[in-house]
DNA sequence: TGACTGTATGTCAAATGTGACATACGCTTC
DNA sequence: GAAGCGTATGTCACATTTGACATACAGTCA
């Protein structure tokens, strides 16, 4: 995995149960991780392209400015459904979001 | 919606907000829901594919019998997460997770 | 029939996720 | 440099999800 990644991950929040000083990651992890990477950017982008602010997208969703930017950090404190419901909230179509997660890295 | 995806819904402990006697969904909870599903039934697929028994995956996820029945069930009290990183682990590749999310109805 | 295997369902304490808030940071404009 | 706007981050009370357990249900075999 490259270096800009596992920085982003670390500063994500994503813990790692050894001592070493990398982020050490089963597979499974791994993949899950990137899928959520992958809707947190896609997230970005539709909120980006249709020019709306965090706080806009928290009003349509019933959350809070800070809890859409943790979305779009993929913070480990966001879960899948949450991410999910968003974006089809948003107007993202089913086979659109599985189109997103389904996108090799 | 076809009654028998109705009748599976409401037993799977879907609540709904007003009186009326169907399950009224607005449209993204409707794609939620039946993503949920499409996942449920992929991974009794897999087990079954596999001839594993419930118990049986749920010491491979570090789980339980009676909440993998629930993920089967796409009951209402288990997350997107638990699915996904269940098939996951169960060795199912983040792309197909995405088609089998991305699959039409 | 009873024993056994596998699945379904209800409950619960503990773990995790939630919106909201405060506040920090970065950038632009005056 | 102060004010304003948008985004990031830490915290917290409250809500939801978790594995585990008990138990019910369905099928098979002897």
């Amino acid at each position: 995995m490259e270096k800009a990644k596992k920085d982003r991950l670390k500063s994500a929040g994503w813990r790692v149960g050894d001592a070493t000083e990398f982020l050490e990651l089963s597979a499974e992890e791994a993949a899950f991780v990137e899928l959520k990477l992958a809707l947190a950017d896609y997230l970005r982008e539709i909120r980006v392209r249709n020019e709306w602010t965090q706080s806009q997208v928290a009003r349509r969703l019933g959350s809070s400015q800070s809890r859409v930017a943790k979305m779009e950090a993929a913070d480990a404190s966001v879960s899948l459904d949450l991410m999910v419901k968003s974006l089809l909230i948003l107007g993202v179509s089913r086979s659109e979001v599985g189109r997103v997660i389904a996108k090799a890295a």
